[in-house]
DNA sequence: CGCGAGTCTGTCCAACTGGTCAATTTCTGC
DNA sequence: GCAGAAATTGACCAGTTGGACAGACTCGCG
């Protein structure tokens, strides 16, 4: 690589470096805050940048929360393709609690902000709800449909069965502190976090499969 | 009843409605806008009050905050006593989830206000997660546990199945704009809502009982 | 080496926030 | 029917916020 390649990149290293940091403390502050309670000032201060700076990075506070979203959704996305990647409904249930189990455990803050976005209305991430969300679930209704035709699982009512495992994998990243608190104050170990899956994935199985 | 005593409860109604009032908008906006996030003069317009008044029942923001969050707190541990009205594994299970379930569907302001409040690590709420919830859980996961030893319950984890239904049962509030946008845009009809309820009853009871 | 584009930041500002306060109105007990 | 307690509210203030901006600094190419 020539040297020429080299400085540009670093450039434009720079600047990818301050955006990720500015994204990553965006995520922490959205999460603890949610939009309105978060300031700029706090997220430079956490970024370790003065405030103005990210002003030069994101335009406007909207700007940088609207990019925060899109990342977490493309990491749930990232998740759900789990579901898809085997056809039995016990493996792919299975993979996709996992999936979204370790998301939950290693984005726990986009997790909470995705959840306080929902519940001020989603007014960024509407058209997801509408657009990508409704259609894989739609569809994923139909698989899990076709499953109990096929005999593989009881007859549930899937969306009763999606919003459980949402809920549940959520759980874990939205209440952590709860989690922890209950814990004896420790956050789950990576054992005990390693057992809480398989136990979700053990309960819900045996709610859903044909036996 | 004489027209003194009806007099002085005049007063004091006023009195209530107002800080009824004011509590209900507090619910609301402390709901969609986390405790940072939110005004005192927005839960003064939803109360219909001027933002003077507010301050004349609750001093401060935070102590309104406070006393929006023990109200929701009460209301967590009257339904939490379903859990105890009857010795059965199934039938003290399914009427926590109803209970809950109900909470969820009368009282979302609530379950989101206290879903942020932990998000925000539970400055206001530590000391009942610590003491009272701790203590409950304690004793719910020995009963569970005396279920399990009984042949009611298969040997599942009980810290997981409470997380479980807490999860699942919050969900419905918390998420209820994403279950609506999912719905084609409508909230959950009281019969669709009757059927989660069912539902969710179903594929829990079925993942932990013995058969 | 030097110049221009890209990066960074101290300083400032208008808008808004929680909270105060004094003045006014409305009750209540006698 | 009146004295005073309680309730109500418009006007105000000090602190904070998102954002603008001009100038300083740095890098990379010719």
């Amino acid at each position: 690589m020539s040297a020429a390649n080299d400085k540009s990149r670093c450039r434009r290293a720079t600047r990818i470096n301050s955006e990720d940091a500015i994204l990553a403390a965006a995520e922490a502050i959205f999460a603890e805050r949610g939009f309105d309670g978060a300031t700029t000032a706090a997220i430079a201060a956490m970024a370790g940048l003065p405030k103005a700076n990210v002003h030069y990075y994101f335009s406007t506070k909207e700007r940088l929360y609207r990019e925060v979203i899109r990342r977490i959704l493309d990491a749930w996305l990232d998740a759900a393709r789990a579901f898809d990647e085997v056809d039995s409904a016990r493996e792919a249930l299975a993979r996709y609690i996992v999936a979204k189990m370790d998301l939950a455990r290693e984005r726990p803050f986009g997790s909470r902000v995705f959840a306080k976005e929902i519940m001020r209305g989603a007014p960024v991430a509407q058209d997801f709800l509408e657009t990508t969300l409704k259609s894989w679930i739609d569809d994923r209704e139909a698989v899990v449909r076709r499953w109990i035709r096929q005999g593989q699982l009881r007859p549930v009512e899937p969306r009763t069965l999606f919003y459980l495992i949402w809920a549940t994998t959520q759980h874990y990243a939205d209440f952590a502190h709860q989690i922890a608190t209950l814990n004896g104050g420790e956050p789950l170990s990576d054992e005990s976090f390693a057992a809480a899956k398989t136990h979700v994935i053990a309960i819900i199985l045996q709610g859903v499969e044909q036996r």
